[in-house]
DNA sequence: CGGATCTACGAACACCGTTCGTCAGCGAGC
DNA sequence: GCTCGCTGACGAACGGTGTTCGTAGATCCG
């Protein structure tokens, strides 16, 4: 199920110097990366990702742990596979810097629609400077965007740098209320919420009101609004500071 | 070594003299949740947060890891209280309303500052809501701040919300480059940074120009950056937006 | 055909978080 | 004063984890 913007034509991408090349079996393998990392998708679209360990991965595939490690260096590096696997769902819109805005805008939301719906993907997501091909295909795209905007290339560095942050961070956050939710064993998303809520809510409203003055008063609108909404506000606040310093 | 701004004035420290001790010379080295959490946050600090494991806290108190289950409910509990330990050394400027931007800024470039000085308590930062005493004095703070400029409650909770968020993912994806750094043994954060950033570098210079033409060409200015400056840049994105929000 | 090479994989190592059952010490009630 | 019950400390163990070692078997090259 490969998105037609997926990028994975990989012969022309250089490997990364610094990791060491892998080769990958040519002569009759059952067992293949794309097929673990195929199968660690699957396992932590359906369990999460504490239930994705290496073992858990090789039993899906009927074999033992020691069986990956032929074909991935580490759980680490599974796991950044598996990101770059999801990345690779993202559909970018035609390019056009004249509408680098409303493109770019697209572009953050489409990226966090598509690593949420991997919720625990984005516990990885943090977890490095992604290299994998369909990184660069975003990467490419964003920060090409700001360049041909007419952005200076260490501002549109720093911005694209701040995007993605901000994306994987909010991505991130939700994935781990979405843990919770499942470790509390709420069944639905929309019950979960409004208890998760009316707790926090209580709690602010309990506390004294000299000491906590605003935070008593106010307990209410801080809980108000969900996840999608703080989202977009937060990238409304970014996007705006970025349309100032763009030069035009 | 506690900051005069940590609110934990609990009324403990006077013992008076003339009521007689209670037979408190323990017997054994009397574990407590406060000398369980000085604990946890002194391995997280000198050796980092994966080597923080619930033995590794036992065996520093001399005893074993099913004492400290009386005193902490599990290691996410530990982890929520190491982090709210860390929150109380952030030290508050003088409240004003009217100065609220530079104010609101100066605590959000603070509580930056300690949470990198205790690098690793970032990677738990994310967690959850963090409901501890100290955190409350910070929300407090940084909440007010807003309301009393004369923000809507809805858009103040919000955006104080995004404002921690990009602090604490900040942070985040700080400690992950420092333990990064640690785990393949560079000495100084200078030199890692070094040949981190080459490699970085190197491997955007090396990427095909005719399908990553941007990414090429600018590779340099990509890593010219350091931590520090990109994360002013991104709290400078978000305030520029905050500001234009701000009536009056 | 022999040797080299590489995948697959069982077993094991060194950990982890957490729980169970026990045991010592101590305050309270008879 | 003596027992009773309770609470905190803790050894042992359970069921996991990521990873490595050694080996068996298959395949390719000379």
């Amino acid at each position: 199920m490969r998105s037609l913007n997926s990028g994975d034509d990989r012969p022309d991408l250089p490997v990364p110097p610094w990791r060491k090349a892998r080769k990958q079996p040519q002569p009759r393998p059952q067992l293949s990366q794309e097929l673990i990392v195929e199968t660690g998708l699957r396992i932590l679209d359906s369990e999460g990702l504490d239930a994705l360990s290496m073992r858990r991965v090789a039993q899906e595939l009927g074999t033992g742990p020691a069986s990956l490690y032929a074909h991935v260096a580490a759980k680490e590096e599974l796991l950044e596979l598996i990101y770059d696997r999801v990345l690779g769902e993202i559909a970018l819109p035609e390019y056009d810097p004249a509408r680098w805005q409303p493109l770019l805008r697209q572009c953050a939301l489409e990226m966090h629609r598509v690593i949420m719906a991997h919720a625990d993907v984005a516990r990885s997501a943090l977890a490095g400077v992604p290299t994998g091909p369909n990184a660069m295909r975003v990467a490419e795209y964003m920060f090409g965007l700001l360049i041909d905007a007419g952005m200076a290339p260490r501002d549109a560095s720093l911005a694209f740098d701040r995007i993605v942050l901000y994306v994987c961070a909010d991505a991130f956050e939700g994935s781990l209320h979405f843990s919770r939710m499942k470790a509390v064993g709420a069944s639905s998303l929309e019950e979960f919420f409004h208890a998760y809520v009316s707790h926090i809510e209580e709690y602010f409203s309990s506390l004294p009101p000299e000491r906590y003055p605003h935070l008593s008063e106010h307990a209410k609108a801080l809980v108000e609004d969900d996840g999608e909404a703080r989202f977009r506000y937060g990238l409304d606040l970014l996007f705006d500071g970025l349309a100032a310093r763009m030069p035009g």
